[in-house]
DNA sequence: TTGATAGACTTACAATGTAAGGTTAATACA
DNA sequence: TGTATTAACCTTACATTGTAAGTCTATCAA
């Protein structure tokens, strides 16, 4: 008896999610309130609270949600470009979703979208050889890379169409006998040769190479 | 006639912002409202507004203020070492302030300590050699990683003598034929011996070492 | 039929940032 | 000295938020 009202009542929690999802996108979580999330769904705010404990909770489910599948490791795959696949996935759910960093990196999740996620990017390196406490190590370098990045870039207010002109606007700002070396990085942004916060990929690049080295112990400076 | 008004202004508005700083290290920016931030000024909370335009600009000027002192780079000195140095001058503010992360991240800082920060880093980079787009792609890695470990780590809800306790626990969440990885893991922390989230100077470290062989043009593989 | 209950609704409240405007005491100038 | 200006603070008020508490209703088991 209590199974079929719980069916009916995932489903609503289904489209409270997606549909709270949809709003975040545009609005931002602040810009996600209970009235209009209510309001989109044809329903009144308190009505939610059957389906969802609270905001918090809610949150949680879609934070879960937007985590991206990501492929398992075959044998013949570098366990490398298995990385840079993930990285790559994860970039766009991050794009996509201009919420969601600042959630994954702020409270913990444990939906089963995540656990997959976790278990499978485990894999990458164990399968690789790496031990257990150089992938745990690893894997945090490279997702605080991942997180920190995004967070950074998608809150940048300009455009990089828009950095010449901004470098302009702020060289007066930035006297060269204070500030001498920004004051030179300021004038190449305007000569043009220079196109600012760029290339995820560099990043991601630069820590595989040297997990690479630690893989196969080139060298042991791990401090 | 002006300025001196403009000095005992001042003055209050440096006390609004010190004691701002006081109440999110200890609540947190949410925390932080204008009336506890008055009550605790002996002031009305309308009374702020009138040295601060309102709780955003109020929040700029805290983060400003929190901006670590890095030396600068005496000729003497490795840039590496600079670097070091630098990561845990800033790792050490963010642990102190436990806002400061997620504001850094968001939104744009130009506070004259912020300017004189990133002027002294970039100063790093070029004086050691980098070309001013490398010495953009290095910053940029190097931030986004220390702020995505911070917020990570500081939003992390177990102390490190939890983990094994924590893992036990949760065990059964994983099972072996789902997550294969994680549930090894888990059981390699209940082993004792692995002990989570750690180091953050690992990641600095590997990040560095790619970075100087960039810089020796040891191999020109950045993609 | 009856009565329990899932699921929606109504009302209400406390907390928040801040707009609008009032009060007071110090300063600038006649 | 007297008067006008104004910096600094205060009072009141309001819209917006999450959500607690309780109500109504249609469905379904008995």
């Amino acid at each position: 008896m209590k199974s079929k009202r719980k069916s009916i009542s995932n489903l609503s929690r289904d489209k409270i999610v997606t549909e709270a999802i949809a709003i975040a996108d545009r609005d931002g979580i602040p810009g996600l309130t209970m009235r209009k999330l209510a309001e989109a769904l044809g329903v009144e705010a308190m009505s939610l609270y059957h389906h969802i404990k609270n905001k918090k909770e809610l949150i949680t489910e879609m934070v879960d949600a937007v985590v991206p599948m990501i492929p398992r490791l075959e044998s013949c795959v570098d366990w490398k470009d298995a990385l840079r696949k993930r990285a790559g996935l994860m970039r766009e759910a991050l794009i996509r979703h201009p919420w969601a960093a600042h959630e994954f990196v702020t409270g913990i999740n444990v939906g089963p979208n995540m656990l997959r996620y976790v278990d499978t990017t485990t894999g990458y390196f164990l399968t690789a050889g790496f031990s257990y406490k150089l992938t745990d190590y690893a894997w945090n370098v490279i997702d605080s890379y991942m997180y920190g990045f995004n967070l950074q870039s998608q809150n940048f207010p300009l455009q990089p169409s828009e950095y010449k002109e901004a470098a302009k606007q702020f060289l007066p700002m930035i006297p060269k006998d204070t500030y001498p070396h920004m004051h030179t990085m300021a004038q190449v942004i305007i000569g043009g040769e220079y196109d600012g916060i760029q290339d995820f990929n560099f990043g991601i690049e630069i820590i595989l190479e040297s997990l690479e080295r630690l893989l196969h112990g080139i060298q042991g400076e791990t401090e």
